[in-house]
RNA sequence: GCGUCUGUAGCUCAGUGGAUAGAGCAAUGGCCUCCGGAGCCAUGUGCGGAGGUUCGAUUCCUCUCAGACGCACCA
């Protein structure tokens, strides 16, 4: 199903051509004059110096040729060559049944469809899930979403970091507290226990403790680089302590993105990309893409045109051992050979851009990736608190994740039980729901690349362009949906949206039919908060009609029916916008 | 020093090579015999600065000022 605004656009451009303009003069934009009509088109002004011909007499040309076309209420040229358009109401009605009737809101299912990894969320093992974490879960879940619905092929991977420093550093101080398990003893040749010699808070305990110790006590610290050594090289002891604080961590990381109804499809992990590497080197070094400098084994990815020194991409440190770089790039290896991908997409802190501009040249110079493999990096700017710097705890530390999720689910149930009388199971369970749709669309709704203010009253707020007044608008919708299916007497003729009967509801038709534009641009700019953008408006539209529409008590019952079946269709795409954004309404708050 | 990003209303943020630059919050004033007033309507203030390209620039280019961030062996 074509985009509306396409329609409109190829009658518009068949009009040019049929007068003998360029076709391509008649894109169509939404009206920036919505006092003056809803479609225009601006390409008489741009003909004016190809034709050397007055632009209004161009547009006049085009005018004249289109009137009389059922699509247009009205078509006009204006001075000094505007094209202006209102569609007529039973055109867009109709445009709005094809869309309740068919999948996914007639978004075409049509165009090439790609096989896409998404690498998002990059929690670490042993370390609990922080604020820093939030906006790749977030941002990089929205995105999956967004283009699963489109029909890509997605694939979410979380990308665990789980092999560095700190796995030896956990090991050489569990070695020091516990001794006396079996992992840390040589000669050891039975089976080790299954269960982890430690839970998952002992385990978020152990890790900053023994960093610090690093700091300090320069023994301990060689101690733990020597087990790091140790564990890479397959200690097998040490292999099974690993295993563990790999799984403690990972059903515990996953209980907290499940808060965040953040998923993965694949949990894949630093660690798995360690066997690609060793074949990966050689073969750079032997194709002469690799060569030593200081002490470094790089490779150069400088390009003609770059307006400062980008440093090589580091395969091997000087002491022969890897590092991000290789790791990033034999993770490529690694997801060429299981997926081969179309594109891979990574949501990451854009502090990070200089790397990754690294990796992908490294990667692509090297034929790492296949060509034509698209490597997108979706860089995000910092959560900061109200004194504009990066968000902390009231005492200055780092806030975990679950901490701020009951932070606002707290605040957002205390504003519940001070309005309605809601009983305390539901209103908990409703203010989780209100409380993730706060922090998600306080997030989302900010161009990702920015850094912004993170404030709990804000976002948590029913008023305003928030979360909760789009899931107040969904509510409000399905009270009346419900209201009229208990009615006794239904319309029992056919059902259909009927052409507006008033300016709102027109203004509210017509943003239902923008959906596929906010849609496919929020995919194809990576910027969700194109959808927040565009739920607001559609919310506002739906209130102002709401407001000067009697719904209920309209005395026409086809038209009465054709409302709430409108109202049907304005839910559905609102449920669905949202449901790509990562939250969902709840039946009543 | 070099580079990247950002600079829009008192605050938090959208936005586009086009007509009169938008929202929310905050402020002020209206609207409940009415489907949920957690709503709706109205009022005021602004594109960091200077050039340039263009019929037209807040948008593109150059310079400049301010802030954030990044500049090979940490991830």
């Amino acid at each position: 199903m074509k985009k509306l605004i396409d329609l409109i656009r190829e009658i518009v451009e068949q009009g040019f051509e049929d007068c003998g303009y360029e076709r391509s003069l008649g894109k169509v934009t939404l009206s920036n004059r919505p006092d003056l009509c809803e479609y225009q088109c601006n390409g008489a002004m741009a003909g004016a110096k190809i034709y050397k011909k007055a632009p209004i007499m161009i547009a006049g040309d085009v005018v004249e040729r289109l009137s009389g076309q059922e699509v247009f209420e009205e078509i006009g040229a204006v001075n000094p060559g505007f094209i202006n358009m209102k569609i007529s109401g039973s055109f867009v009605a109709g445009y709005l049944e094809q869309m309740n009737g068919s999948e996914k809101l007639g978004m075409s299912q049509e165009g090439q469809k790609e096989t896409i990894i998404i690498d998002y969320g990059g929690p670490n093992v042993a370390k609990p899930l922080h604020v820093g974490h939030l906006r790749s879960a977030i941002i990089g879940e929205s995105m999956k979403r967004l283009s699963r619905f489109l029909g890509h092929t997605v694939i979410g991977d979380v990308h665990l970091g789980d092999w560095g420093l700190q796995m030896g550093l956990i090991i050489e101080e569990l070695k020091e507290r516990k001794p006396e398990l079996p992992y840390f003893d040589e000669s050891y040749t039975g089976e080790y226990p299954k269960e982890a010699p430690f839970t998952i808070g002992e385990l978020e305990e152990i890790y900053p403790a023994a960093s610090a110790k690093a700091k300090q006590d320069e023994a301990f610290a060689g101690k733990a680089h020597d087990a790091t050594y140790k564990l890479q090289n397959g200690n097998r002891g040490y292999m099974a302590v690993w295993n563990h604080i790999l799984n403690v961590s990972v059903s515990d990381l996953k209980k907290n993105y499940e808060k965040l109804n953040v998923t993965f499809d694949i949990w894949k992990k630093e660690s798995d990309a360690q066997p690609y590497i060793p074949a990966m080197v050689k073969r750079l070094k032997e194709e002469g893409f690799a060569h030593e400098s200081q002490g470094a084994l790089v490779v150069d990815v400088k390009e003609e045109g770059d307006a400062k020194e980008v440093p090589p991409c580091i395969l091997l440190k000087s002491d022969g051992a890897t590092l991000y770089s290789t790791t990033d790039l034999a993770t490529l290896v690694e997801r060429e050979k299981l997926f081969s991908p179309d594109r891979i997409l990574y949501v990451v802190d854009k502090r990070q851009s200089l790397h990754f501009t690294q990796v992908f040249r490294c990667a692509r110079k090297t034929g790492i990736v296949k060509e034509g493999t698209k490597l997108d990096f979706l860089g995000f700017g910092t959560m900061n608190g109200k004194d504009g710097k990066p968000f902390k705890t009231r005492d200055g530390g780092i806030m975990r994740l679950e901490y701020l999720i009951q932070e606002i689910s707290d605040a957002v149930y205390d504003k519940i039980m001070e309005n309605k009388s809601m009983d305390e199971k539901e209103a908990e369970k409703t203010a989780k729901v209100i409380g993730l749709a706060a922090l998600k669309y306080g997030d989302l709704s900010n161009q990702a690349a920015k850094d912004y203010v993170f404030d709990v009253d804000r976002f948590i707020s029913f008023e305003g362009d928030t979360g909760p007044y789009i899931l107040y608008t969904i509510v409000r919708i399905k009270s009346i949906e419900a209201k009229y299916a208990a009615l006794e007497k239904q319309y029992e003729g056919e059902v259909k949206i009927l052409p507006a009967a008033s300016e709102s509801e027109k203004a509210l038709q017509l943003m239902v039919g923008r959906v596929a534009d906010a849609l496919l641009l929020a995919f194809t700019e990576e910027a969700p908060h194109k959808i927040c953008q565009y739920i607001y408006d559609l919310s506002n539209a739906f209130n102002r009609f709401y407001h000067e529409t009697k719904i209920m008590t309209e005395e026409n019952g086809e038209r009465r029916a054709g409302y709430i079946r409108l109202l049907g269709l304005v839910r559905c795409v609102l449920e669905t916008c949202i449901d790509i954004l990562g939250f969902e309404a709840p039946d009543r708050m």
